[in-house]
DNA sequence: GATTCGGAACTGATATAGTAGAAACTGCAG
DNA sequence: CTGCAGTTTCTACTATATCAGTTCCGAATC
């Protein structure tokens, strides 16, 4: 975590690589990593590599079986039920949080975000939005003035960042102006409307999430329990295709 | 956690023995752990033990310092406060779930559960009622449905344990019946007022935490960054001593 | 053509050894 | 008795080697 970046040893680089790496979605859902290829790739011995992935392994973004290999977490249905009810406990407190504690430059300043991030979600290319979209909830924890609090915040949101990266596209029956209202409510109303607002925002979140995860439920399903090193195979098993393409694959199957 | 347990692995072994030490008080507050000497006694090499120590320090049970040292980490005050307000948004979230899916049979047991720990609330042996104190919120997380919620309360409950076992007797101001009516409040009343309930629980808690742990924050003052490793030492910058005995130390110094 | 089976290659888990660095100890000066 | 240097001893960290289990891929079989 912080005491990572504060240290510079070999194992929070190999931490902060891949967890880059899978954020920024060069390794898809699935994708099976070697400790090995790692370690000669980063000019390292494969023991920090090893204790860098293990700690991933508990945050939940990758799983591994003993000698069979360590891949990108698959989710499953109930995994992202449970990781929103778990966030929404968390932001909801946060929210009750912020209209206590928030000052005014920085409620305007997320205002202003909020506007930006509004305006961008009805454009095709979806990775300035991730990185604002991100940075509107992170300020928003921040501003509870509790540390603890926006580290499990954050925590939650890098796993769903895998998920949200999945959404090539916006979303189609989306309401214009989501974030704004979702700030508004935080700045201007009493505790419990923040709290209902961020709630109703989290809601639609999940829902949505679990659309777009849908083909990877049944993928996960279908491939339990191996994992697939070779590239052939994984393509075989839908492993690295679009969210379209495994729809139709597991529709004909 | 749960995998810990399913794979029998030498690193599981040393996780669950160092845990257990560490929850059942035999280790405290401050003090330092040596994995070779651990591994001696455990029969195992170093390796598992690491792994077992890296996995307690992420979930925020001990801390660490490059080639100084792993001891039992002592919280601040603000440590403190931050985990009581995500324990509190995690086990409202489980009190509102609670009133919709607990079957009759499971509120009938938590309110026997309940009377139970009141009773040995008076008593002055605290371990029976440590654990059935334990087990009551674990059984109320558990009857939310959700996994993933219940595994995250299990994670604050592990570290705030380790501060419980300080408190040696009961406190004096206390409501004779805080539990039952905590669970009157869950298994009869709407969801607002088992959350509300759920709410001055956690209060009451993080109040009496931070009178215990007082002294802890000003001994963590004195000695920022220093890891004692000699007996001698720890002593005298009153790491293992009781909470009373701390409390005198720091008033005449 | 589809299925099964066996060696080859690879994987994570563990053991052992060596290195660098921090704390503790010892002796000396004030 | 107290404060401070140098030395010693302990620690965590890294690297290499070995083991047991898994997956892969092609040849043999039905």
């Amino acid at each position: 975590m912080k005491d990572m970046s504060a240290t510079p040893s070999l194992a929070a680089e190999a931490y902060n690589v891949v967890r880059q790496r899978i954020l920024r979605g060069e390794l898809v859902l699935g994708q099976v990593i070697s400790r090995r290829k790692l370690a000669a790739e980063l000019g390292m011995s494969f023991l920090p590599v090893s204790e860098a992935l293990l700690r991933l392994e508990v945050e939940g973004l990758l799983e591994s079986r003993p000698r069979a290999g360590t891949r990108v977490r698959i989710p499953t249905r109930e995994d992202v039920r449970g990781h929103f009810i778990v966030r929404e406990a968390l932001e909801v407190q946060a929210a009750k949080l912020f209209t206590r504690f928030a000052t005014a430059s920085e409620r305007k300043e997320l205002r202003k975000l909020a506007a930006r991030v509004d305006g961008l979600a009805v454009k095709p290319d979806r990775t300035l939005y991730t990185v604002l979209h991100h940075r509107l909830h992170r300020r928003i924890a921040e501003c509870s003035r509790c540390p603890v609090l926006s580290d499990a915040i954050e925590k939650t949101h890098a796993l769903s960042s895998i998920w949200f990266g999945l959404l090539r596209r916006p979303a189609p029956g989306d309401a214009p102006h989501r974030h704004e209202e979702l700030i508004e409510a935080l700045t201007k109303g009493p505790a419990d409307a923040a709290a209902e607002a961020m709630r109703e925002h989290n809601a639609v979140a999940m829902e949505r999430t679990i659309e777009v995860l849908k083909p990877y439920f049944r993928m996960r399903q279908n491939n339990r329990g191996t994992f697939f090193r070779s590239e052939r195979k994984q393509k075989l098993h839908g492993i690295g295709a679009a969210p379209e393409e495994l729809e139709v694959k597991y529709q004909n199957a």
